[in-house]
DNA sequence: TCTGGGGTCCTAGGACCC
DNA sequence: TCTGGGGTCCTAGGACCC
């Protein structure tokens, strides 16, 4: 059987881990640039916010209803996911983190599988203050319709498991389209349009029609729901297959000398990212993007490539690189509202394609340099020590709204919790 | 005034080759 | 007069996820 462990309310309940007198009080957590909502809790939920929506749009329901709304702290977010994953692994063997809020592992126990589940629910509060919801089933999809059930159910305590075929009906009778894993906004418009409504009537379709209308990942949601596993179980987080660093600016900017610093200030993140990961990339996009809200000027989106002819993960190359595609999609007149760098055909490890003119004495040394300033910078975690000559260690948050954030409770010395005695 | 960021996988269609 | 067909590889963009 296959454990769905999904974290309530991530953002906001590891804001409240440090904040227990927000526990059953409105939260939010909002998007960088203080822009949207990316969380929130049940009570601000009942309050009507949904996710995505604008924050501009209900400040003033926050001020009268008393919502708390934190500013993305993402460093903290990252740091409990891994307290969370931590506690995962020191139960089972074969954990699957499938992204920063939930993972999956493979029910290796004698314990029934209620109270296994509620073991781990356990495990994970005690360890980290942080409340799941748990999932067991025979397949990935069906794990998730499981957690999804758990979640929403006040009557499962946080633990629902499918384990029978009855069940599996029970639980797709009642749950939308729009709801299984694999089924988005494009697909869900084309199977109503079938009269398609609920998960079950999916599972149901004969085989003949999904191919015709389902591409090969569809197909395989329909054969999870209907308990056949073909969706893999990776145990073993690989690298990244593609690195992206992108702000949305607080304005819009007309100016390339700060589009110019922000890129710059991407590259230093991806080229650091990709050098956390003993990778390097051959490819390089930077876009410069309008804004899309705007009714009255066009919305535009300018792509340039780049590629290396030897993989790199120097960031003064990458920096470089990565100016230069700036300067030819830069337009004069035209503000910009998000701007961002993506590497791609990452290899790993210490065998690369060199390139045919490469410069063996300068190749080491870039290594040796990057390898000091890594270290160097590792020993401050607030700002950077060292950085590019055009780049300000204010980074890319001069240009980006935030609020409302709170500290960097488990990662900063300075910001660690101090407990009165009362 | 004000609407996120970082990923993966799949596929249609163009480029290219013989 | 008459102007192929089949295969592979690459890539941009779509769809989806959290």
């Amino acid at each position: 059987m296959i454990v769905h462990i999904d974290c309530n309310s991530f953002f906001v309940s590891c804001e409240r881990a440090f904040r227990p007198d927000l526990r059953h009080k409105p939260v939010v957590v909002l998007s960088n640039n203080d822009g949207c909502v990316c969380s929130m809790s049940t009570e601000a939920k009942l309050l009507g916010i949904k996710r995505g929506d604008p924050y501009f749009k209900f400040k003033e329901l926050a001020r009268t209803q008393n919502i708390t709304c934190f500013s993305g702290n993402h460093k903290l977010y990252n740091d409990m996911s891994s307290r969370v994953m931590d506690t995962l692994r020191s139960i089972a063997t074969n954990v699957e983190v499938y992204s920063v809020d939930d993972a999956f592992i493979k029910a290796d126990t004698s314990m029934p599988l209620v109270e296994y589940g509620n073991f781990i629910k356990k495990k994970i509060w005690q360890d980290t203050c942080i409340p799941v919801s748990v999932g067991i089933a025979e397949t990935k999809t069906l794990s998730k319709i499981a957690s999804h059930f758990a979640k929403r159910y006040k009557a499962y305590n946080g633990v629902a498991v499918i384990d029978t075929t009855e069940k599996a009906k029970k639980a797709m009778s009642l749950l939308p389209i729009e709801n299984i894993w694999g089924i988005g906004s494009k697909l869900t418009i084309r199977l109503r349009q079938l009269g398609i409504k609920t998960a079950l009537q999916f599972a149901e379709m004969p085989q003949t029609m999904i191919h015709q209308i389902l591409n090969i990942t569809g197909e395989r949601t329909w054969r999870e729901l209907n308990g056949e596993r073909c969706i893999p179980y990776e145990r073993e987080a690989t690298g990244k297959q593609s690195i992206t660093a992108s702000r949305s600016f607080a304005k819009d900017i007309y100016d390339i000398e700060y589009l110019s610093e922000a890129i710059s200030v991407f590259a230093a993140i991806v080229s650091r990212r990709l050098r956390r990961q003993h990778g390097k990339c051959t490819e390089l996009y930077v876009f410069l993007e309008t804004n899309r809200f705007h009714n009255d000027t066009p919305y535009m989106c300018k792509t340039e490539r780049t590629s290396f002819e030897e993989a790199t993960s120097d960031t003064l190359e990458i920096t470089s690189a990565a100016n230069n595609a700036l300067k030819r999609i830069y337009k004069n007149g035209i503000g910009f509202k998000r701007a961002g760098i993506v590497v791609t055909n990452i290899v790993t490890g210490n065998t690369w394609q060199m390139g045919l003119f490469t410069d063996e004495l300068k190749r080491k040394r870039s290594i040796c340099l990057m390898e000091t300033i890594d270290k160097i910078n590792a020993m401050n975690h607030a700002t950077e020590l060292i950085h590019v000559a055009a780049v300000t260690n204010r980074g890319v948050d001069r240009y980006v709204r935030n609020e409302n954030k709170s500290r960097l409770y488990t990662t900063d010395i300075n910001d660690i919790i101090t407990v009165k005695a009362t």
